[in-house]
Parts: C-alpha cells; sequence; structure tokens
DNA sequence: CTGAAATGGCAAG
DNA sequence: TTGCCCTTTCAGC
C-alpha cells in the first residue's frame, strides 16, 4: 500500500520485469478497455515514480499514469496470470510475469503537455536525486498551516502520507500543530533529511520503520508489537497507547480529513 | 451479512 | 470543511 516509497518500488519492479519488450495489456475489469487497447503489444521504455505518482512511458511516447489513491493495490507473479478475480483494472503480461492493478485513484493516459503539468505540481521528492528542498521550505515558512498538514500536501513534498508525517514529527520532537512560518530552518533540513533517510530505507525493506534501536521494544525491556501496516512506527495508529519513550497516551486527532497522532510529551507545543 | 476503515485526492461550497 | 470516488479486508452481528 502507497506512500512514495510503495511507488518507487512499483517503478523499479515495472522496469525489471517489462522494460524493454512489447507488453501484452488488457482491462480485465473493463474500465480501461480504450487505453488498454491503445498501449498493447507497445514496448515500456520507462517506468518512473514522482511522489505517489508512477509514470509509464511506451515506445509511442504515450504515457501511463497511475495513482494508487488510499485503496489501489499491485499484485505480481509469474506466468501464466491466474484468471482475473476481483476488479483489475489493468493487467500487464510480459515475458514472464504478470502485474495486476486494482483499485486506483487513476490508471489513465497523459498528453506530454498533462505530464509537464503533473511534474510541475507536484513538490519535491525524497526520493528522487532532482529533488530540491529549499521549494518545499519556500512554501512551508510562510504558511499559518499546520506543519502536520503541509507534510501531506504533495505540492509542498511529494511522496509522505500519513505514517511518515507522524513519524517525522514524532522523531524531530515537533509539535505537528505548529504553523509552517514557526519552524526555523533547521528544523525543516531535520524533518527533509529524516525523511529522505527513512523513506529511502522504505524502498529497500518494503516497509515503514521509523523506530531507532535503542527504542525498539526489545531494547525497552517492553513486549514485542506488531503493527498492523508490518513496520515498527512510534505513534502512527497507536491512539491512546502508551509512548514508546515517554509512556505518555498518543493522542490523536482529525486534522483535514485525516488521522494525526502524536505524543504530547515528546512533541511539546513551543 | 453489513459496515467501517484504510498509507489519497479532488471538487464543491 | 464536506462529500465522493475507487476496492479490499476485517470486525461484529
Amino acid at each position: 500500500m502507497p506512500e512514495g516509497h510503495t511507488v518507487h518500488r512499483l517503478a523499479a519492479l515495472h522496469e525489471r520485469m517489462f522494460r524493454g519488450r512489447p507488453v501484452r495489456v488488457e482491462s480485465p475489469q473493463g474500465r480501461f478497455t480504450d487505453g488498454a487497447r491503445r498501449l498493447d503489444g507497445r514496448v515500456l521504455d520507462e517506468a518512473e515514480a514522482h511522489g505517489k505518482h508512477l509514470l509509464l512511458r511506451f515506445d509511442d511516447d504515450q504515457v501511463l499514469h497511475i495513482h494508487l489513491g488510499i485503496y489501489g493495490t499491485y499484485s505480481f507473479g509469474p506466468l501464466p496470470a491466474p484468471a482475473p478475480t476481483g476488479a483489475i483494472r489493468l493487467r500487464l503480461v510480459g515475458d514472464a510475469d504478470y502485474a495486476d492493478l486494482r483499485g486506483p485513484n487513476a490508471c489513465d493516459l497523459l498528453e506530454p503537455g498533462e505530464v509537464k503539468a503533473l511534474r510541475d505540481r507536484l513538490g519535491p521528492d525524497p526520493l528522487r536525486p532532482d529533488a530540491d528542498p529549499e521549494l518545499a521550505w519556500r512554501r512551508i515558512s510562510r504558511r499559518i498551516t499546520p506543519i502536520a498538514v503541509l507534510l501531506m500536501d504533495q505540492t509542498v513534498v511529494a511522496g509522505p502520507g500519513n505514517i511518515y508525517r507522524a513519524e517525522v514529527l514524532f522523531r524531530a520532537g515537533l509539535d505537528p500543530r505548529r504553523p509552517g512560518r514557526s519552524l526555523t530552518r533547521a528544523e525543516w533540513d531535520v524533518l527533509w533529511a529524516d525523511l529522505a533517510e527513512l523513506m529511502a530505507e522504505g524502498v529497500r525493506t518494503g516497509r515503514i520503520d521509523t523506530v531507532r534501536p535503542e527504542h525498539t521494544p526489545e531494547a525497552m525491556g517492553r513486549p514485542p508489537r506488531v503493527d498492523d501496516h508490518g513496520g515498527e512506527v512510534y505513534v502512527y495508529r497507536r491512539a491512546a497507547a502508551p509512548c514508546l519513550i515517554c509512556g505518555t497516551a498518543v493522542r490523536t486527532e482529525i486534522i483535514a480529513g485525516r488521522n494525526l497522532f502524536w505524543c504530547p510529551t515528546c512533541q511539546p507545543p513551543r
């Protein structure tokens, strides 16, 4: 499931499985039939991620744009592909592997102008070498919007989602409700560097782990935990549970329509 | 079986 | 801010 690191993994996987050879493209569910017909048999030239957007460029310069949204999932496997089950929007079939896409927010073909507009709209992606954190800082340092909301705004930073935003704020000891413009440059630098590091690890491992070695349950003498989303975290979805460091009950509140989690002791108001 | 929740984002008001 | 979209999974009857 999808924060930016997942999409970067997907891009790499697409290149490994499909690049440089003709790909069969179908839409078993039927909601992408026209697009699938236009792509069927083309050669995949490049797969690229920008934030949570996956861009697949084919040999006639058609660009397939995929956004998983909150529900979208991929499943992969070696050929032969199984008979379709559920709502498979898109199925790619290569030499040796298939990829099934279900429930995406977006699965459409983009014109070159639309691709550029998309890139221009997105903020810097901590996972991309071309990312410029200065751009994000400009969009943060004048706003009264809470930093927790700004970190989820893909025009400010592209890639982080609800888990990374909660976890980097915890690791930095920052109150998530602080206005963007109250952050110091040094505080922003810490957040950016931490995003880049944690998300790069997420790309390597395929999960979101944010707990430092000295705070793991083993190191703290607590019973081991299992997190629903498959990673070890400080505050995400741990509402009312004791903070791993200080024991204070983790707070939660819906801010801008999303569940936010933080420790009021480790992340005090300034 | 029904309903809610889920790592997003968009449009409308 | 609210409502809506997309789909699967899991809790609770």
